[in-house]
DNA sequence: AACATGATCAACCGCCGCAAT
DNA sequence: TATTGCGGCGGTTGATCATGT
């Protein structure tokens, strides 16, 4: 948002001080401090005692200018728009690479990220972040491509065998981004011996979704939209996300050409600009569903149906880094699939948070969510299904295995993943998606 | 055309750490 | 040592624009 101009200017008025000043001390009694957008006079008057009197001392700004502004609010617009040395441009997809590969190690550290990307503040990064986390939330991909991911994982295991364990800062400084929903560490770390990935979901893709805003950067542009499917949710809400930190546990990576030539994978995976729908074969429904019939009222539940990838996701280009270890891919791919795979479409997030932080104060928590995984199998009402006993989740994601291939008209019960009412009945459709989901070797339609 | 929804951006708020007193 | 002021940081909000229905 550019500078207001001057007429703007009285429609924000002056405002009263705000709590900052009063705790910083600011005298605002005999002329309050002005709020809102700033006007180009007053970036004037502020760039001009910049260069005359360098940075800092930024409370002396009004005393030396009389400018109503606030030292903070003057710090805050010439870091994040004054600063000759400001990028204005977009994002390169270099940089929102590196954006990633930054959080990845750091969370939401925006200042040390900004610190690594010249010409561009925190202020920036933490939107272009957050806009990005809306979106994969929507979607249910993962935040961070795989190779990005087993970098920090391989980083913060060399960490490992080299600190304690005392502290979730010291354990996992690199993978553990400190947020609000800071996991204890404990958790990541058994995460990382424990291992299955969660199935993937079905929904449709609007085709405007999947180009990259960057031109020759379009994602999967030769294929049918409507064959598409999403990635699953996240395996543990500590690693959605909402959390902010998370693994690609989506199942993109459940692939038997990731496993033995992950890089490959990366270049020919939903990554990959080049992609076509029959090279794209793990990520495609050889039948359409509903969902992807174009029905666009089928996108509208929570269930986070537009397709639209990450910008990042686009640029594919960047995400051919060299392939990590093959021991990690394992690793990885045999993330457990956790009850919070399923249950994180169902109310609060936060609440799945706190069981899930709970939970892993025990050691027994991936027995105790392999069981209500079952049990979440056999919540599926419909009885035109049955599940197979004997079969479970741990052969789904057996790297050979086919996935999701149950066929369109595949219904679902909304038990499965605890989705609102509403938003089942508004998305009839996603029923089959979300069935899609299901390991086949678990459940079976029956004949 | 009107409305709804989503995306983006700028700015504010509250908290924290540090240095000066 | 306690207090105060300041700067920095991260989270959040609100305005505006774009797009879809």
């Amino acid at each position: 948002m550019s500078v207001s101009s001057e007429s703007e200017v009285s429609k924000n008025d002056v405002d009263s001080p705000s709590s900052d000043n009063a705790n910083s001390g600011e005298n605002v009694g005999e002329n309050t401090l002005k709020k809102g957008p700033w006007t180009s006079s007053e970036d004037d008057i502020l760039i001009e005692y910049v260069t005359k009197h360098g940075e800092g001392n930024w409370n002396a700004v009004r005393k030396h200018t009389g400018l109503a502004r606030c030292g903070k609010s003057c710090r805050l617009r010439w870091a994040n728009h004054l600063r000759p040395d400001l990028k204005k441009e977009a994002f390169s997809p270099e940089e929102e690479y590196r954006i990633i590969e930054l959080h990845a190690k750091m969370g939401n550290k925006w200042a040390r990220m900004a610190a690594e990307l010249p010409g561009r503040t925190d202020n920036e990064i933490k939107n272009y972040w957050n806009t990005r986390i809306k979106r994969i939330k929507r979607t249910g991909l993962p935040i961070y491509p795989p190779e990005i991911y087993l970098k920090a994982l391989n980083e913060n295991q060399q960490i490992d065998e080299t600190s304690t364990f005392s502290s979730g800062e010291v354990h996992c400084p690199d993978m553990m981004p400190v947020d609000n929903f800071e996991i204890p560490a404990v958790e990541f770390k058994t995460l990382k011996m424990n291992h299955r990935m969660h199935p993937p979901s079905f929904l449709d893709i609007p085709s405007s979704s999947l180009h990259s805003s960057y031109p020759g950067k379009s994602l999967l542009s030769t294929v049918n939209p409507s064959k598409l499917f999403q990635w699953s949710e996240p395996v543990n809400p500590c690693l959605s996300p909402t959390m902010n930190d998370t693994i690609p546990c989506g199942t993109q990576y459940q692939n038997e050409n990731y496993v033995q030539n992950p890089q490959s994978f990366i270049q020919s995976s939903a990554y990959d600009n080049n992609l076509t729908s029959s090279q794209a074969s793990p990520l495609l429904l050889s039948d359409s569903n509903a969902v992807l019939n174009g029905n666009p009222s089928s996108s509208e539940s929570n269930w986070a149906t537009k397709m639209e990838l990450p910008s990042l996701q686009s640029q594919v280009d960047y995400w051919s880094s060299p392939s990590p270890p093959l021991e990690s891919i394992d690793t990885l791919i045999q993330t457990p699939f956790t009850e919070h795979t399923l249950s994180r479409h169902n109310s609060g997030l936060l609440d799945v948070v706190n069981e899930s932080q709970t939970k892993t104060n025990s050691s027994n928590i991936f027995q105790h969510q392999s069981s209500h995984v079952t049990d979440m199998v056999f919540n599926v009402t419909d009885t035109s299904y049955q599940v197979i006993p004997g079969t479970g989740w741990n052969s789904y994601w057996e790297p050979t295995s086919p996935l999701c291939s149950f066929s369109e008209g595949t219904p679902i019960s909304e038990n499965i993943f605890n989705e609102p009412e509403e938003a089942i009945e508004a998305t009839p459709d996603l029923k089959k998606t979300r069935l899609s989901c299901l390991p086949q070797t678990a459940v079976r339609k029956i004949t």
